[in-house]
RNA sequence: GGCCCCUUCGUCUAGCGGUCUAGGACGUCGCCCUCUCACGGCGAAAACACGGGUUCGAGUCCCGUAGGGGUCACCA
């Protein structure tokens, strides 16, 4: 059982159907987003993925998912399906099934008892007591904390009879090993300062180390994007690689992204889940996508980049070596600008869901409709899908309206007298379109020698309950007659609209 | 602490020895547009961490210093 075992029956099929997909395009590039599900899909998380996702685009290759779910404590079903909707919110698509790599813990095994048959494994049966000993006094005299390969030329019947062992890899100890990171450019590392790692627990299960380097060279990938806290993991998994006799996949390690005040972003400190970017927030993936691909990867001066685009240009040279700081203010600024490129139609449909818990009642199928009309002029003054809402609110409510306090102060003394003369106005306009109404309005203005001004903010307070709306004639217009002289007759007369 | 990595405006970045009196974007400030708020337009302030080298010449190459980050588990 622990011998010589096959090393190429189990979970064949997986990579067969993989490479079977991959081999249409010329490029035989292969990469993959390997999470852990432990929570959510973290901002930084989504930003690995997408260069992931890119560069397999970019070169016609193939870009596989594998979920890390060998915890099985903390690995949960919520965190599963949480990183799945967030990728396909982003618009990452990857090719074939997820993988999920508690299920190739017996491939995982099969290797270490391979590596252990060849000698290049060794069974290691010091105890946890005995190696938290081990480290204190390596502390205690200013040692590097590393395994001291006490059981490495042991022979096992030393140990007592039965008692657990955890396999480590026999890594070299001399030399040192240079990595040729795409992005942070060769790195060198000395044999010595590696300690051999366990690969299989005293249960039998294999560690994320062994995992790994097997799943990645199952799945035939080629290209190791990751962040760059994996980059000491890097040279470790490299040993275990060469002791397989397996190629060398290429790596990349981009830097970490910071909170914006430099700290590591962690989960209590910035690093929301995407749908937090989503729901919350109210932003679009396409502003999300584009900002996190400015975040640590450049093109000259592009800063607004298509998805096509992104696609055509992206490539592992553009990644930069210092960690980047989450500025939330770009990604607002950037959402701002896709949404004002979204057309009404998805726009409406996106805000609906919003106005409604807000409103505290369904849209009907007119108001829907005025939504949808109404897009032109809520759009360009929202910077997310919460603004979007908020914009359109007053279309829906129900007379009479309510003013909010800066709304209330602009209907007292004289521009009530300017509010009523624009109310007679109005009544008296034939045709209800923007350039008859603002003819109108103007009308009144000039007669009463004020400003426009002086007209429309009362109008603005009376009709919306607000001082700040689209343009005065085209919250007439959406209003259409009625509404807008109903509410501005509830201003006029209040005795009766209270 | 050992090892590894990083360092251009507040932030994201362009720059790959001379074209840099350092460019763009966000943010900030001012002006314009204007019925409010946005949008848009114009403009301004704002950076090569420090010290040594190499070179005719350094933001660009090398070495230190300082600062920041990562990593040192039978977690992933």
């Amino acid at each position: 059982m622990l011998g010589a075992v096959p090393n190429s029956v189990a979970m064949r099929p997986i990579v067969e159907k993989i490479r079977v997909g991959a081999s249409t395009g010329t490029s035989p590039i292969v990469t993959r987003f390997a999470p852990s599900p432990t929570g959510f899909l973290h901002i930084g998380g989504a930003r690995t993925a997408l260069f992931n996702w890119l560069y397999a685009r970019h070169t016609g290759g193939t870009f596989l998912l594998r979920i890390e779910d060998t915890d099985r404590v903390r690995s949960t079903q919520p965190a599963i399906e949480a990183i799945l909707d967030g990728l396909k919110w982003l618009g990452i698509d990857w090719d074939g099934e997820a993988v999920f790599q508690f299920a190739r813990a017996e491939r995982h095994a099969e290797v270490a008892h391979e590596l252990l048959a060849r000698g290049h494994a060794y069974k290691c049966f010091a105890t946890a007591e005995e190696l938290e000993a081990m480290r204190a006094e390596q502390k205690a005299k200013g040692l590097p904390l590393r395994y001291d390969g006490r059981w490495r030329d042991r022979d096992p019947s030393e140990a007592p009879e039965g008692a657990p062992f955890v396999v480590r890899l026999k890594a070299p100890r001399e030399g040192a090993v240079t990595i040729e990171d795409q992005v942070q450019g060769a790195v060198t590392v000395q044999n010595a300062e590696l300690d051999d790692m366990v690969l299989l627990r005293s249960d039998g299960t294999p560690t994320y180390m062994l995992a790994v380097v097997v799943d990645d060279h199952d799945m035939g990938v080629t290209h190791v994007i990751r962040g760059d806290d994996h980059l000491n993991n890097a040279f470790r998994q490299l040993a275990l690689i060469r002791a397989m006799g397996w190629p060398e996949p290429v790596y990349a390690h981009v830097p970490l992204i910071h909170g914006a005040d430099g700290a590591k972003l962690s989960k209590r400190h910035g690093a929301l889940g995407v749908e937090a970017y989503r729901d919350e927030m109210g932003l679009l993936p396409e502003a999300v996508c584009n900002y996190l691909l400015r975040l640590g990867w450049g093109h000259g001066d592009a800063e607004i980049i298509s998805r096509e685009q992104a696609i055509e240009w992206f490539d592992l040279a553009g990644i930069g070596r210092s960690p980047s700081r989450f500025d939330f203010k770009k990604l607002e600024n950037l959402n701002g600008h896709y949404m004002r490129e979204t057309d009404d139609a998805r726009l409406a449909e996106l805000a609906r869901p919003r106005v409604e818990p807000l409103l505290g009642r369904d849209l009907s199928v007119g108001e829907s409709d005025l939504l949808l009309r109404s897009m032109p002029f809520i759009k360009p003054r929202a910077k997310d899908l919460l603004e979007l809402a908020d914009g359109a609110l007053f279309l829906f409510r129900t007379r009479p309206i309510i003013m909010d306090e800066k709304a209330a102060s602009l209907l007292e003394g004289h521009a009530l007298d300017l509010l009523a003369a624009a109310h007679r106005a109005l009544a008296a306009v034939g045709s209800w379109d923007a350039a008859s109404l603002e003819a109108a309005v103007r009308d009144v203005a000039d007669a009463s020698g004020v400003g426009l001004g002086k007209v429309a903010q009362p109008l603005r307070a009376a009709l919306t309950g607000r001082t700040t709306s689209p343009g005065i004639f085209d919250v007439l217009a959406l209003l259409g007659r009625e509404e807008s002289l109903g509410r501005l007759t509830d201003r006029l007369q209040p005795a009766a609209a209270e």
